[in-house]
DNA sequence: TAAGCGTGGGA
DNA sequence: TTCCCAAGCTT
């Protein structure tokens, strides 16, 4: 139970009931949502200009964008969003490179594992899709790399669909607005679907603004440290505000560990691959972690994981099927 | 369900 | 410096 003690008379399962004007009263009609109205005006006026929410960019840009963006942040993403579009403007272009080639493209993202799924939804779009970004959820989720949040991301992004897209600013967004806490769950709980799915105004293309709308308001506004209350467009109705915004109790969030751990040597034996144009022997590798048991262990997981092509005589290289 | 998976910037 | 965090997915 994550339901705050102090929260409007409402049914516990049907927190969305408290935020419509009146109990019957469509989420999305003209008097307006509560949130709905001044969150989706707010993004007019304060909406980021990022490429991929460009007409031009289309379906497939859309979907570069979100496996990019999945735990790297903006900033980060946009130099190597404009060079891959640029170098694989299609689904079918990304399909016919090596699998390596994506990798080394990926750069400094991180999680390169995103660069092979990629590469392998590229790949699925060509052969079952006619290369194109399908519209539909499930073919989309269907797809590696993409999960309930990429699903629907794309579909509402790319096509204007209605789907509750439920990404960690909009999961911060709800938890202070109607739950009334600080910080959403470690993981997202199927009381956080029902509520992102019960405040989704029915109309579509308003559903979609809704879902571009509260993310951006997550990332620009409601951030997880030094939040902007006072440039919120729903600063009067914000739960956890008017509960004296209450510091998080429960379990701590779960932090993640890098310094010394495997994750650590696979990216510097990563980057030494991605660096070299030839074939990388052994020694090159060597170089890059004292410990010999670990460096293995990170080798071989890399080379499990597709990422890495091991080849007769101790050399390596980035995938090449 | 929880752990594993990169990287770098800002407080 | 250390810690926290950034549009998750997979097993």
């Amino acid at each position: 139970m994550t339901a705050p003690t102090k929260l409007p008379p409402s049914p516990a399962d049907h927190p969305a009931d408290a935020l419509a004007g009146t109990p019957d009263a469509g989420s999305d009609g003209a008097s307006g949502h509560l949130l709905h109205s001044p969150v989706i005006a707010w993004f007019d006026a304060h909406a980021r200009d990022l490429p991929w929410r460009r007409p031009e960019a289309g379906a497939w840009g859309v979907m570069v964008s979100e496996f990019m963006l999945q735990q790297t942040p903006v900033n980060r993403v946009l130099p190597v969003y404009e060079q891959w579009l640029a170098r694989w403007p299609r689904p079918a272009d990304l399909a016919q490179e090596a699998p390596g080639e994506a990798v080394r493209a990926w750069g400094r993202l991180g999680y390169p594992r995103r660069a092979l799924r990629l590469h392998g939804a590229a790949v699925a779009i060509t052969e079952r899709h006619g290369g194109d970004v399908p519209s539909d959820h499930a073919q989309l989720l269907a797809l590696p790399g993409i999960g309930e949040y990429t699903a629907a991301a794309v579909a509402s992004f790319a096509y204007g669909q209605r789907h509750a897209v439920l990404d960690t600013n909009v999961r911060r967004v709800l938890a202070r607005a109607v739950t009334g806490v600080q910080y959403p769950p470690n993981a997202t709980t199927a009381a956080e679907r029902r509520l992102a799915r019960a405040l989704l105004p029915e109309d579509e293309r308003t559903a979609a603004r809704w879902a571009a709308a509260s993310m951006e308001l997550g990332a620009l506004v409601c951030t997880a440290k030094n939040e902007a209350c006072h440039r919120c467009p729903i600063a009067a109705q914000c739960a956890w505000r008017l509960a004296g915004k209450p510091e998080h109790d429960g379990p701590p969030r779960r932090g993640q560990t890098y310094a010394g751990t495997d994750r650590q040597v696979r990216g510097k034996l990563l980057a030494v691959l991605r660096e070299a144009h030839g074939l990388v022997p052994q020694a090159d590798l060597d170089r890059v972690w004292h410990e010999p048991v670990q460096r293995a262990r990170a080798l071989d997981g890399l080379v499990a994981d597709g990422l890495v092509e091991p080849l007769p005589g101790g050399l390596y290289r980035l995938p090449l099927t």
